[in-house]
RNA sequence: GGCGAGGUAGCUCAGUUGGUUAGAGCGCAUGAUUCAUAAUCAUGAGGUCGGCGGUUCAAACCCGCCUCUCGCUACCA
């Protein structure tokens, strides 16, 4: 086992073009920040690295959209998350941003020390121009007719309607967003590191020497190295983002993946000038926390860059998460389907710790996971409330009933009473060792065992009943409460700070070490206040307003629903007579083999019986369509789709949520009719 | 179709290199209790461990096939 002398916690960079949601916590932040919280609590060293990444297209598009410049829309997201993280209790050491003077000069001096090295290869290509503009379009730039399904306006790198990804080149009629000019095929020059040539060093390292990491993210990573790494661009051209430090590189800026992951040594060294301790000493622990969508380039393609560098140590352990869901569906930003921090932290002032307790608890560690509005009541009330609440606010009252507030001195135990105090070191050692592997719930729920403890401590001692006849029995028993509640304070802080420095104010107490924790931990004779509540319960009311809110933003988006695309440019009734479209039946069907969408059909079009591949087996299953009458287009020229020969083009109908469907005459009629 | 990750009690999840009656929390039922925000404590019910087949003295765990969910990827004339 390695020795490690300090820790380096990073977390991924969000990006600024939305606020922060549940996803983004109960898959990085959270579990980060809890175990920052505990190692610093066990006084090692450690860093809580986090920032916004605040570069690439979308956010240029979101400005272009809202009439504002990219440093606008990064402005206003990156201080909203800021706060918002702050308002949860996220401790970082610090939180930057990419669009920061130290990051620019990093990332440009990062790049420049790989290029000095001749670690890039420099590639030309042909790529779409502006000349209005005087720019190259990145693909989100460029919309024209997909040459799949031939709905206008998809995207350079993708039809939204069909949802192919695409290549710029191969749009029909492509037009610039900027300017809605034509534009125009230009050659240009990109940078590429080649993954490939770290292939061998990469695959020792992950596949042999950390077989440990989790499943999830070893299953990934050998994926992705048994099917081989190419070189991979660095460069792009945009006027956003750090520009390419480099002579004939003017208008070219580093490619956001490349730049993100340098924003973890920006923020470092904005937060301490001895940042290469952290950096690049061998005795640090380098941890990235991320969620699964990460997993390629922390894994592989950030080490390759630290690898190509020279200078810099990879990663011990890269924890990432699975995805969290709201109320049955995926989050999404664009939806706004989430449940976004800002707004909770309004929502429920001075609930923090609730968020924090039912994320943890119900974290997507190894499978994606659901949260529901009622998990969240359910949990705060039966678990926050009726189990941690409800112990310390007994041992806080019944000190008070019986001792005027006053911690009482233990007399002699008995067995119950050591059997309890001697469950608590195991208990701690459940914790630590959980919070160590980063099993975060089930360490969350060893430090409620705690408290679990206690009720049952309490049930069995019965002090309400022994006050009437032993008063000095009772102040043992009071003694040991007291002593449970104080470890408490300390036991739930990684998770719950906000809750565990509550507490510290009922019992009156400093901060615990973690190392202090046990048997003895609050003196006798020493005065606590008057309880509070620690938790509140959360009413049925207050739970239907979030769902309610979820349902109205499931209702706008319904409303909102795509609009019908409008209609295409007039053509004379010459272009129309070009098709022939006739009606034909369906004889055979079978599935195209290695194919997901591929039905091979054989048509009789009245005029021959012919072949046909189309992509509907996913809405129609083969024995089910013989016999059925369908459009067909006849005079398409034919086209080799895996390996068979199709002629002609079955005509379909889709909805907005793609769904397809025959268009077919209602009645029988003959093979061959014209459809006109 | 390929690759990866999952499919274990009503819900959310643990199950170490295969080894006796498969565990936990919540929910549910019954009982106890009243110090406590009707909060707690005890007991119990509930599982052909996705399905089929195989290896083995022995399979939730290993192998093969199938099936469903999620992610990446190919295919949509």
């Amino acid at each position: 086992m390695k020795k490690f002398n300090r820790t380096l916690v990073t977390t991924a960079l969000p990006y600024a073009n939305g606020p922060v949601h549940i996803g983004h916590l109960a898959g990085v932040y959270v579990p980060a920040d809890v175990y920052v919280r505990y190692l610093r609590m066990r006084g090692e060293d450690v860093l809580l690295i986090g920032g916004s990444d605040e570069h690439g297209v979308p956010i240029t598009i979101k400005a272009q959209k809202e009439g504002i410049t990219p440093q606008d829309v990064v402005d206003k997201y990156h201080n909203i998350i800021k706060n918002s993280f702050e308002g949860l209790g996220i401790s970082f050491d610090v939180y930057s941003r990419t669009s920061s003077p130290t990051h620019h000069e990093t990332a440009s001096e990062f790049f420049k020390s790989l290029h000095d090295k001749g670690e890039f290869i420099e590639k030309s290509s042909e790529q779409y121009y502006d000349e209005e503009a005087n720019q190259f379009l990145a693909d989100r730039y460029i919309t024209g007719t997909c040459p799949h399904c031939k709905s206008e306006g998809a995207y350079g790198d993708q039809c939204e309607s069909c949802g192919t990804s695409l290549n710029a080149t191969d749009l029909i009629n492509p037009t610039s967003s900027i300017t809605g000019n034509k534009p125009i095929l230009k050659e240009t020059k990109h940078w590429f590191l080649p993954l490939d040539k770290h292939e061998d060093d990469l695959k020792k390292w992950i596949l042999e020497d950390h077989k440990e990491w989790k499943p999830n993210v070893y299953g990934q990573c050998k994926s992705w190295l048994d099917n081989g790494l190419h070189p991979r661009a660095v460069t792009r051209d945009l006027n956003w983002g750090v520009p390419v430090p480099v002579k004939g590189a003017e208008g070219k800026v580093l490619y956001v993946w490349f730049d993100a992951p340098i924003g973890y040594i920006s923020a470092t060294k904005e937060h301490t000038p001895e940042w290469e301790k952290y950096w690049k000493q061998e005795d640090t622990r380098m941890l990235h926390f991320i969620g699964k969508d990460n997993i390629v380039f922390h894994c592989i393609i950030f080490p390759a860059m630290l690898k190509a560098e020279g200078s810099f140590i990879l990663p011990e352990n890269v924890p990432a998460n699975e995805f969290l869901n709201l109320e049955g569906d995926k989050i999404s930003t664009s939806r706004n389907w989430a449940v976004w921090l800002h707004e909770y932290l309004e929502d429920f002032p001075g609930k923090q710790d609730v968020l924090r307790y039912v994320l943890t608890a119900n974290a997507p560690e190894s499978k994606d996971n659901d949260f529901t509005w009622k998990d969240f009541q359910a949990r705060n009330n039966n678990e926050l409330v009726a189990i941690l609440g409800n112990f310390i606010n007994r041992a806080v009252v019944l000190t008070h009933k019986y001792f005027e507030g006053k911690v009482p001195a233990a007399g002699e135990y008995n067995d119950f009473d050591k059997e309890t105090l001697e469950a608590i070191p195991s208990l701690i050692e459940k914790v630590e060792k959980n919070l160590e592997t980063f099993h975060f719930r089930e360490a969350l729920k060893e430090a409620m065992n705690l408290a679990r403890l206690g009720n049952k401590y309490l049930a069995d001692t019965e002090p309400w009943k022994v006050i009437k006849t032993d008063e000095e029995r009772v102040k043992t028993i009071m003694n040991i409460c007291l002593q449970i509640s104080t470890n408490l304070s300390t036991l739930l802080e990684p998770f719950l700070p906000f809750t565990a420095e509550k507490l510290r104010g009922f019992l009156n107490i400093e901060p615990l070490a973690w190392e202090k924790m046990g048997a003895q931990v609050i003196e006798a004779g020493h005065s606590i206040n008057k309880a509070q509540l620690l938790f509140e319960k959360v009413e049925d009311t207050t739970i239907q307003a979030q769902v309610d809110k979820l349902l109205a933003t499931k209702a706008a988006n319904e409303a909102a629903a795509k609009p019908v695309t409008p209609a295409k440019e007039n053509i004379n009734f010459d272009d129309f007579m070009k098709m022939d479209i006739r009606v034909g039946t369906i004889v055979e069907a079978e599935k195209v083999a290695k194919t997901k969408k591929l039905l091979k059909l054989t048509v009789d079009t009245g005029i021959d019986k012919r072949t046909v591949v189309s992509g509907i087996a996913e809405h129609y299953k083969p024995e089910e369509i013989i016999g059925t009458q369908v459009s067909i287009l006849v005079n398409l020229e034919p086209k080799k789709l895996k390996g068979i020969e199709s002629q002609g083009m079955i005509l379909m109908a889709e909805d907005a949520d793609g769904k397809l469907a025959f268009v077919s005459p209602d009645k029988v009629v003959k093979p061959g009719s014209e459809i006109r």
